[in-house]
RNA sequence: GCCGAAGUGGCGGAACUGGUAGACGCGCUGGAUUCAAAAUCCAGUUCCUUCGGGAGUGCGGGUUCGAUUCCCGCCUUCGGUACCA
């Protein structure tokens, strides 16, 4: 028999199915273990060789914790809302549906060539409205919770209901939206919409006017982390903030636990960082001004409440709304003048321009409550209007965009921190002396901001604060192929949940995807269903794709529960994700809401933790080599004229004088190397391929190819093209034509081969190039252990005699060095382990099934049909999952004896071979004489000996 | 600018807690087998060298008997973020 991964490897995977191998059930003795994968949208794209890295690696854990002796969950399902679909439908006239499926099912074919331990049983899919029932039911959830500061919790809405009722608003504990107080009888007095109104402003899940990020050409609002350099992540298209009606996730109030969090789950440091990052929090003070002849005070944020004394002016966001009323008659020109300014500058426009200085005086003035000093109110694009109260009191001797402001506008500057102790801080670091302060001279920054906040307290205009940069999140997207917010309002525009017995509210069928009514879903273009019955209309917006994706982990305890999200049975035995696979692009995004809602959910007490990811690790970005041919933008006689890259240096062409096209990299000869090029046979198929450039000349250092007459015409002797194209790393994507399919990499090498090269070419968290030049050697190492079972005559060697010691210590090696490095996911030593060991036995000639079954268990979570097969050869009739992972023995790797690297100064000069227990101090009073050592350090005076048990010897001579 | 990660042969990358730098693989060189090639197998492969040695983990210092590993200061690349008060 030989090694023919194209005959093992459907056959395993057959009797995976026909087995259930991969089924897991609850109710077990083992300890569980929950190791996911990020949920993927299935793009008619497919997937590309990148994605299966995260795959074959969780896979690869999962497979190891069942030898282990857990039982493991590992699911797999899809994102399957989304915006690709509609755009699709729009465009097609498809039913997002029709294609979504289209499309799940070529997703499924390519995941199955990988040999993953998947529980297809629970596959959940976030665009069936069994699932989105429950996202529906989430919803409503939050829709009907407020979140109480004292308890520090989320609660139902009913308890703060009773709590107006019997106290109005005084001394509430909601986390909300402003409102103004009112006492009890107020209360009971109010309208129903009057209640209404404020009850929103209290709900976790709100509607309410909000500045939103628009994007027009999508059609919709987007979140914050889906805006990104001030265009949209998806398409790159410009948004522009609006002030809209719209339905929003209070994310902020959980803001200090998601930061909190953070310190009792292991993630990569950098991925809490941007989460760190993204919450933005910073301690400070909130400060009121009051204004000059004006009723209203002006409430900033500050994190520096030390430095009061210094405050010369104030500054206020042009959106702020005591602009309009505390502008004097003589600056209202001026200031209206300013907004108009600040209305045509573009997101993008803001963070590009950082340098320029602009502003406008609203003629009144404010009083400093600890100076009294009279300062001036200005108004600026460089507040913003969402941080903190949109407010500053501007220090321009300690803040370097306050003294730009103040020099450029010619406002006085006074010096409050003397620095000159610490030459290298900065005028933002909290270090230095208090000066011309009056109460405050004389401390150090940190006592003296700690001495204001106490001054504030005690005069009343101020009090400590604590600011997150955090936003609460829109949870409503303006689109189709999304779950239909179950929400319907009366005639009084009154939000109501719909009822539970109505879920799932269905999306409507529509015949139309592209929105008629402007800044409305589609699924307005179906009046029967807006309205379903007189005095009801109900929400058109559905919910964004991070709504299904906050809490599917938990769907796959127990996918098709129909009274819950999941049984509480089963949330109870798998409890949280204890290992979870994938992309680092998640952290502002779905990471962060999927913690929310599982909070939310612990707080109602439904999960059992507070956190639901234990162990995160992202796996980085597997990149393409993105191929550009150089074409001329001067048309040669009427005809695209390419060129050679070298070619074109030669020749002293100038980079402007050339576009570089994208080639498809299937056109390529040699890709991959650095020598890659096109020759005739890519040249047909270019023209091909994009037959406008079918009357093109191709120049290369070997001769002209005349895409007209197919002729290629060298310049000497050559017999083929050789236009060296521009090769950069990049993107694996579709638009670049350098997506490389993992079944043609399968189909080549096989499965096993290909999981284990995409372990092997490096550390799972590193962003690497795509290339095939090292997967000869991994389908070399497999052939190898084939080797081990059947000699080159295709005989069976396997046997029963007793192993060599050597046999044994390769083994137990490979053992001890396999489960290290699948714990700390270092899965390419593995593989290296692997071959190591391999390549011992070998050697050693050894083919003893007591060497030989351990190893293959050990080769079964990277290799998994080829254990299948070894496992069967071995005799066995079960499936090599339901086997142990051996047990490390140290005893064989004890050795008799050690070389000792002997150096003289830190150099290695000798080795000399020593027992293992040979005393330290016979080492050091014998290590001189030897004549390989003595030819060192003739001569020399000897300082020092260094012996370091089992390790090295060191010398060391004047 | 700030935050985070990283920088090791021709290439991908190893190196436990400070203890033989370059494991393993690719590539390359030579050899065996072959009519020949592929495949396979064996040997070699950090660089320089006057063959004694010398240099060497981005650069410059430091601690140490000993530093890829620890400390200080730079440089570069990648990722995040961007007037956050």
């Amino acid at each position: 028999m030989r090694y023919i991964p194209s005959e093992i490897e459907p056959k395993w995977r057959q009797y995976w199915i026909d087995n259930d191998t991969y089924k897991t059930i609850e109710s077990s003795d083992k300890p569980k273990f929950y190791v996911l994968d990020m949920f993927p949208y299935p793009s008619g794209a497919g997937l590309h060789v990148g994605h299966p890295l995260g795959y074959v690696a969780s896979d690869i854990y999962a497979r190891f914790m069942r030898l282990q002796g857990y039982n493991v969950l590992h699911p797999m399902g899809y994102d399957s809302f989304g915006l690709p679909a509609e755009e699709y439908a729009q465009k097609m006239g498809v039913h997002p549906a029709a294609s979504t499926d289209k499309n799940i099912i070529q997703y499924r074919a390519q995941l199955d060539k990988l040999g993953l331990s998947f529980d297809w049983s629970r596959q959940v899919k976030t665009s069936d409205p069994s699932y989105y029932k429950w996202t529906q039911k989430l919803f409503i959830d939050f829709f009907e919770h407020y979140y109480d500061v004292k308890e520090d919790k989320a609660m139902p809405l009913s308890n703060l209901i009773e709590y107006f009722d019997q106290n109005g608003s005084l001394d509430h504990s909601a986390f909300c939206s402003d409102f103004e107080d009112f006492t009890a009888s107020e209360w009971k007095s109010m309208s129903k919409k009057e209640q209404a109104d404020i009850l929103m402003c209290c709900r976790l899940a709100f509607r309410q006017y909000r500045t939103v990020n628009w994007c027009e050409a999508l059609g919709t609002v987007l979140s914050n982390d889906e805006v990104k350099d001030g265009v949209s992540e998806r398409g790159g298209h410009p948004v522009r903030q609006m002030k809209m009606e719209q339905w929003m996730l209070r994310i902020t109030a959980y803001a200090e636990r998601l930061l909190q969090g953070l310190e009792e789950v292991d993630f990569s440091s950098s991925l809490k960082a941007i989460q760190r990052n993204w919450i933005g929090k910073s301690e400070g003070a909130n400060i009121r001004f009051a204004v000059e002849n004006h009723s209203d005070e002006i409430e900033v944020f500050t994190t520096r409440p030390d430095t009061i004394y210094g405050t010369t002016f104030m500054v206020i966001a042009p959106e702020h709304p005591l602009v309009e009323s505390i502008t004097s008659n003589e600056q209202k020109a001026a200031i209206e003048e300013y907004k108009n300014y600040v209305a045509t500058r573009s997101e993008r426009d803001r963070i590009a321009d950082v340098d320029s200085v602009t502003g406008a005086f609203t003629g009144a003035y404010c009083i400093n409550p600890i100076s009294r000093e009279r300062l001036p109110i200005w108004i600026s694009e460089y507040v913003l209007a969402g941080y903190g109260t949109g407010a500053i009191m501007a220090v321009p001797g300690g803040d370097a965009r306050d003294l730009k402001f103040a020099k450029h506008f010619d406002l006085p500057i006074v010096q409050v921190v003397d620095q000159s102790d610490h030459p290298d801080a900065d005028m933002g670091d909290k270090v230095g002396l208090m000066i011309n302060s009056k109460e405050l001279d004389g401390l150090k920054v940190k006592a003296a901001i700690k001495k204001a906040i106490y001054l504030l307290q005690e005069s009343g205009a101020g009090k400590k604060t604590t600011s997150y940069r955090l936003h609460d999140a829109s949870i409503a997207r303006q689109r189709y192929w999304g779950e239909p917010i179950p929400i319907w309002y009366d005639d009084e525009n009154i939000a109501h949940a719909v009822p539970f017995e109505e879920l799932p509210l269905e999306l409507p069928e529509i015949d139309d995807f592209n929105p008629k009514f402007s800044m409305k879903s589609p699924v307005a273009n179906n009046q029967e269903w807006v309205h379903p019955s007189p005095g009801v209309r109900r929400e058109t917006d559905t919910m964004p794709g991070n709504a299904g994706s906050s809490w599917y982990f938990l769907r796959y305890m127990d996918p098709n529960n129909p009274d819950g999200i999941a049984s509480q049975d089963a949330i109870n035995y798998w409890q949280d994700v204890d290992l979870y696979v994938g992309g680092a692009e998640h952290a502002t995004g779905h990471l962060l809401y999927a913690r929310m809602w599982h909070m939310f959910l612990y707080d109602k007490g439904i999960v059992p933790t507070q956190e639901p990811f234990k162990r995160l690790v992202n796996q980085g970005m597997i990149q393409g080599v993105i191929e550009y041919m150089y074409l001329l933008k001067d048309k040669t006689e009427g005809r695209s004229h390419f060129i050679c890259t070298k070619h074109c240096e030669a020749k002293g062409i100038s980079k402007e004088d050339i576009s570089a096209i994208p080639v498809p990299v299937s056109f390529m000869e040699a890709y991959g190397t650095d020598e890659s090029y096109i020759s005739v046979n890519g040249f047909k198929q270019f023209i091909a391929w994009m037959p406008s450039y079918k009357d093109s000349i191709f120049e290369c250092g070997k001769g002209i190819f005349d895409a007209k007459t197919e002729v290629f015409t060298p310049h000497d002797d050559a017999t083929d093209a050789y236009l060296i194209t521009r090769s950069e790393i990049g993107k694996m994507s579709k638009r670049y034509h350098n997506v490389i399919n993992p079944d043609d990499v399968v189909a080549e090498y096989g499965s096993d081969a290909f999981r284990m090269y995409e372990m092997f070419i490096g550390p799972i968290e590193q962003a690497k190039p795509w290339n095939t030049n090292g997967i000869e050697g991994v389908l070399r190492c497999l052939r190898r252990i084939w080797g081990l079972f059947y000699d080159n005559n295709e005989q069976l060697i396997l046997n029963d005699s007793k192993p060599s010691k050597d046999d044994m210590k390769a083994l137990h090696t490979l053992i001890r060095d396999v489960k290290k490095g699948i714990e700390t996911f270092s899965h390419n030593t593995c593989v290296s382990d692997i071959m190591i060991a391999t390549n011992a036995l070998r050697t050693q000639k050894c083919s003893s099934r007591e060497v030989l079954e351990p190893l293959t268990v050990v080769l079964s979570p990277f290799a998994p049909h080829l254990a299948e097969e070894l496992w069967q050869i071995l005799g066995h009739n079960t499936s090599v999952t339901q086997a142990s992972f051996p047990e490390f023995d140290e005893s064989w790797l004890k050795e008799d004896s050690v070389t000792y690297p002997v150096s003289i100064n830190g150099k290695r000069r000798a080795e000399i071979q020593y027992p293992i227990d040979k005393p330290k101090a016979e080492i050091e009073a014998e290590i001189l004489s030897f004549d390989s050592i003595q030819k060192y350090i003739e001569g020399k005076e000897i300082k020092r000996i260094i012996v370091v048990p089992k390790r090295m010897i060191n010398i060391v001579v004047a």
